[in-house]
DNA sequence: GCGTGTTTTATTGTATCCAATCCTTGCGTT
DNA sequence: AACGCAAGGATTGGATACAATAAAACACGC
């Protein structure tokens, strides 16, 4: 990552989505500057950044805000993302997969079945997973062939818990059950199926009934984590600072 | 309209979204300060936020360009975004409509049938148009009740050619023909037909459909004024800096 | 004691300045 | 004559300084 802005960009990115700041908490560029050992100018950049993406709010001569989102906007844009995923089915399906690219499902799909048998009790698994299911998800808009969708996706996954690698949420919760991950398991494999025989119907049906499926779970795990989370502290910016990055698309 | 920099990306981005700009053209920040008589500061801010929008881009070091967009890429985002207003009708089905929303259909629908009356020869006429076209497009958007829709379409907007009010390309061609107009202001009944029964998958199937006559009429249109456009030079800033405002959301 | 108007302070918006990087042009060498 | 290389200029990335606006504190009057 080159420039001073996009990592400020990134992360303050992660410390809003992950909930380091309260809702529509003030963010005042000259303490966030000191906090993070950088010029008020770039941090004003990164903050319009976020602007843009929906993450916070700015009023004229009054600065910017945490954004609040609501547990209905959020589902809604799970729900999208799943609908928008459809059509990428669908049109995959219309286009018609060459063998390259089934296999990569393929690949994905037994990586995932071998994590499945090994259970979840090792982070490392549980990193994997969430990686396999972002590539699932990607394989997936760029099989559909259109530029259109994967940049209306992109823009998606930028609203917090709607992008597959929240499910982290899910995996560290404590009453986290294996049976979920195996169902949502299994209705992969099926749409892979439905890809090859390319059954558009039945393939964005599945994504529909998948993203249904996974919203109601993030309901849950986050309701969970609200009652939880108010008993500790907030994190703050300091303990976000490490946290991995190379998610930038660039 | 406040501040500078908004200012400043609303011009920017009208004359990058109209084509006053040659495909991957250098945009060099000084000398757009000076056209517009502002600081590189807010020139900076305005090229971040384009860029953000994908209407730009940039190479560290190296400023920034306008974007090439392909007519594949073009015609993508239109069919998209009529698959996204599909799902908006969807949903706009299934929770209902109020009968003031419905009014609010009709009322767009008769102003509509006002102009067809009086034919397009008026320049208002066809603004008139253009901003009852939008109209409609929100109308639906707001009723489908999804905040993850209206922020998906908004960001699709943003690529040139997609939002509702560059029909203004078409209306302006010289082969203009009336009969396309009445076929789409005919489509907008029947949607708003289905929508008070009820009607999701009529709706929805209509949308689509809408979308893709839309997607060749821009293709054509696009075609035409591509060969026309390449004999006249291209207008530079000046000519775009007194254009309408008012379009911001904000 | 409470409300209002004014001053003070803090924060944002904008301009300018310096440093780092890249591109160009001219020179020298092969 | 063509290629490589270096010095200069131009342009971007970032920091600081100044101006404008809003929030806060305070004092005064009722």
């Amino acid at each position: 990552m080159a420039t001073q802005v996009e990592r400020a960009t990134q992360l303050l990115r992660e410390a809003v989505q992950s909930g380091a700041y309260g809702a529509d908490e003030k963010l005042a560029e000259m303490h966030l500057a000191e906090d993070l050992g950088m010029s008020r100018t770039v941090i004003r950049a990164a903050l319009s950044a976020l602007e843009l993406e929906g993450l916070v709010t700015r009023t004229p001569n009054r600065g910017f805000r945490t954004r609040r989102f609501t547990l209905d906007e959020v589902a809604d844009s799970i729900i999208l993302r799943g609908e928008v995923e459809a059509i990428a089915a669908r049109y995959a399906c219309e286009r018609g997969l060459s063998e390259e690219d089934l296999q990569r499902f393929e690949t994905v799909l037994d990586e995932m079945a071998a994590i499945l048998d090994c259970g979840f009790f090792e982070v490392e698994h549980r990193l994997k997973w969430m990686e396999l299911v972002a590539k699932f998800h990607d394989l997936l808009v760029e099989c559909s062939g259109s530029s259109a969708i994967r940049y209306s996706i992109d823009h998606l996954k930028r609203i917090p818990l709607v992008a597959p690698y929240s499910v982290m949420f899910d995996l560290s919760s404590e009453d986290y059950s294996l049976g979920r991950i195996r169902t949502t398991f299994e209705m992969r494999q099926q749409i892979v199926e439905a890809l090859r025989l390319r059954q558009a119907g039945r393939a964005s049906a599945l994504m529909i009934a998948y993203a249904y499926q996974a919203c109601n779970n993030k309901r849950e795990s986050v309701e969970a984590m609200r009652s939880g989370r108010e008993m500790s502290p907030t994190p703050g910016l300091g303990l976000i600072a490490q946290g991995k990055d190379g998610q930038d698309p660039r």
